[in-house]
DNA sequence: AATGTTGGCGCG
DNA sequence: AAAGCGCGCCAACATT
């Protein structure tokens, strides 16, 4: 049952129990103390909290001991159902959607592009569909009271707060009103299942920013140290940057040189008579100079020490655990961001800090192949499909390349991003022979692009429509610089159906996985206020990047966690793509330090 | 001095 | 081996 959540300022609440389809089904109450209200009701039944929020609601739920197992994020919803209309850049607050509701604008009509796939999805969900209509032309929202001035709401101050039954008002109205949208979606189902992994990942966010992933500073100041040299006064090169700095001036003969600068670098190129296009790393290999394998190695750990130095270990590690904030549905395709740390671009020789407390251990699941096993099932092209179904998807189709494994690769890999250089043509004209339908899936989805319609994942995530910068110049025939972008959309429409439903599968999976860890704690089911957190003997999600997750978890838990992981990956499969022969396996590595996965 | 952009590179 | 897609972050550089 969907229950709406309103915080009050002085730590109250106000609760109003919803019907189904998202009107008030009893009279608001109000409660003292949330946490506890919360935790009674989470034991008494299945509850879908509706809030403004995850990010701004759960973690003082997370800080008082409490752990829920359901929500509907309202922002998080509103974001997906403005995509799916094409107007991500709109704001999907709560008082954002409270205020376009008030203005009474429009419905607007689904978007004009269906791919063959998303019509197969369309007729899937016919029965669906009769119901959505119905609840469509239905009034589903009454007006309510007017925040501040209706259509001003959109306009209000970023600190501003509804508070109350205001609150409560645009709550429910706004969630009943986001229902209503969704069913009358082409693909309601999903959209609906989208909608919940979205709101779950809100959760598992906010609970792993909470938990930490575990982080040991005195590991990763000896690594430091190893590789820079002792740690340097604030704002001085470490030792070995310092000397490598010296010999590249030197190689350049004794002119200083700042290898941080690329356009130093470049001049300095020049005056030793080599022309160089720019100062990648990828350039400056093929270039003979004995600065070179200098630059090389100097590049390799300013990085380390800008971007992943003690600075950051002062600033993101604390008690032993690294909290960056997640950014769900950060990304266009439904992928994460993060804010701050750089939670998602860990280097690899970092990976040595992350290390389980004693007694405790690390289960490193990883998605095997995801991406093309999403398109094979997607495009339900058969032959591809059978191919997922075993165990390395590339070598199964190596056969079509003449057994050649890393042919097989770069050809998925070049239909899957639009690459075309080299001998990915050749490899691609096979792959079309071979597979036409899994080609054609992702031939429709970048000329889509390229005539500027739109694209959705598979449980109806939208792509952004193009720039009026882009129709303007794409409408510019015979201009390179318009081949050029129309092309690069035609790419980015190709890779967001896969990259996308990716995200749509390893959100789900999250979802999956939830519940299922938090079953196998001691302390039974959620909802127990005052005994979650770190050291409380239950599995922990501790880290979520695209297609692999990390679970912390008492060394004797790691049995069950793996066939857990198993399990949600398995079930994420079913929910997302229902009949397939196509599977998703996930390597699982038990370890005490995440370096030793894979 | 503060803010915005670019080049480069880490991750999937 | 690199390339095609998606990001965040840093220092240097450009602009206000």
């Amino acid at each position: 049952m969907p229950v709406a959540v309103a915080p009050l300022a002085d730590g109250s609440a106000l609760l109003c129990d919803l019907a189904p389809d998202g009107g008030p089904a009893a009279a608001a109450v109000r409660v003292d103390d949330l946490p506890s209200a919360i935790a009674a009701r989470e034991r008494s039944g299945r509850v879908r909290w509706v809030w403004e929020s995850a990010a701004r609601c759960y973690p003082q739920l997370l800080a008082a001991g409490l752990r829920v197992a359901r929500c509907h994020d309202i922002a998080l919803v509103e974001a997906l159902l403005l995509g799916r209309d094409g107007r991500h850049r709109e704001p999907a607050a709560l008082t954002a959607a409270w205020g376009r509701l008030h203005a009474g604008e429009p419905e607007q009509a689904a978007s004009p592009a269906t791919s063959a796939a998303q019509q197969a999805a369309a007729q899937q969900d016919a029965a669906q569909q009769a119901a959505a209509q119905q609840a469509a032309d239905a009034p589903s929202v009454r007006p309510g009271a007017v925040p501040s001035g209706g259509q001003q709401a959109l306009f209000e101050p970023a600190g501003y707060r509804l508070t109350g039954a205001e609150l409560l008002d645009a709550l429910t109205a706004v969630h009943a009103d986001q229902l209503a949208r969704i069913a009358a979606d082409e693909a309601p189902a999903r959209l609906r299942l989208l909608a919940a992994a979205e709101s779950a990942g809100a959760l598992a966010a906010a609970e792993m920013s909470f938990d930490g992933l575990p982080w040991r500073p005195d590991v990763h100041d000896e690594l430091l140290a190893g590789l820079l040299g002792p740690r340097p006064a604030r704002g001085s090169r470490p030792r070995r940057l310092a000397e490598l700095a010296a010999q590249i001036s030197a190689a350049f003969g004794g002119r200083p040189v700042n290898p941080d600068s690329p356009a130093q670098l470049v001049r300095a190129f020049a005056a030793e008579g080599i022309p160089v296009a720019s100062t990648r790393s990828g350039v400056l290999r093929g270039v003979d100079h004995p600065a070179v394998p200098l630059l090389l190695e100097y590049k390799e750990l300013a990085r380390l020490h800008t971007a992943h130095g003690w600075a950051w270990l002062d600033a993101w590690v604390a008690g032993g655990r690294f909290r960056p904030e997640y950014v769900v549905g950060g990304v266009v395709s439904g992928r994460w961001a993060s804010n701050g740390g750089g939670a998602l671009q860990i280097p690899r020789v970092l990976r040595r800090a992350v290390i389980a407390d004693p007694g405790w251990t690390l289960v490193v699941g990883d998605a095997a192949q995801l991406e093309p096993r999403v398109l094979a099932a997607l495009a339900g092209d058969r032959a591809f499909a059978e191919a997922a179904a075993a165990g390395d998807l590339y070598t199964e189709l190596a056969g079509a390349f003449g057994g050649d494994r890393a042919k097989a690769k770069v050809a998925l890999l070049s239909a899957m991003y639009g690459g075309a250089g080299g001998e990915a043509g050749q490899l691609l004209a096979v792959l079309r022979r071979r597979f036409p339908v899994a080609a054609e899936y992702v031939e429709s989805a970048a000329r889509a692009g390229e005539e500027g319609r739109v694209v959705r994942s598979v449980l109806g995530r939208s792509c952004p429509p193009p720039s009026a910068a882009w129709r303007s110049l794409a409408a510019g025939s015979g201009d390179p610089g318009a081949a050029r972008s129309v092309r690069a959309r035609g790419r980015f429409t190709r890779n967001f159906v896969v990259q996308a439903s990716a995200a749509d599968w390893a959100l789900v999976l999250l979802a999956c996985l939830r519940p299922r860890l938090a079953a196998l704690g001691p302390a039974g089911a959620p909802g127990t206020a005052g005994s979650a957190g770190p050291g409380d003997g239950r599995p922990h999600l501790v880290f979520f990047q695209h297609d692999e997750v990390m679970v912390h978890c008492p060394e004797g838990l790691a049995g069950p966690v793996v066939e857990a992981v198993g399990a949600a990956a398995t079930e994420a499969g079913r929910l997302v793509f229902g009949a397939t022969p196509v599977r998703f396996p996930v390597t699982t590595a038990v370890v005490s330090c995440y370096a030793d996965a894979k």
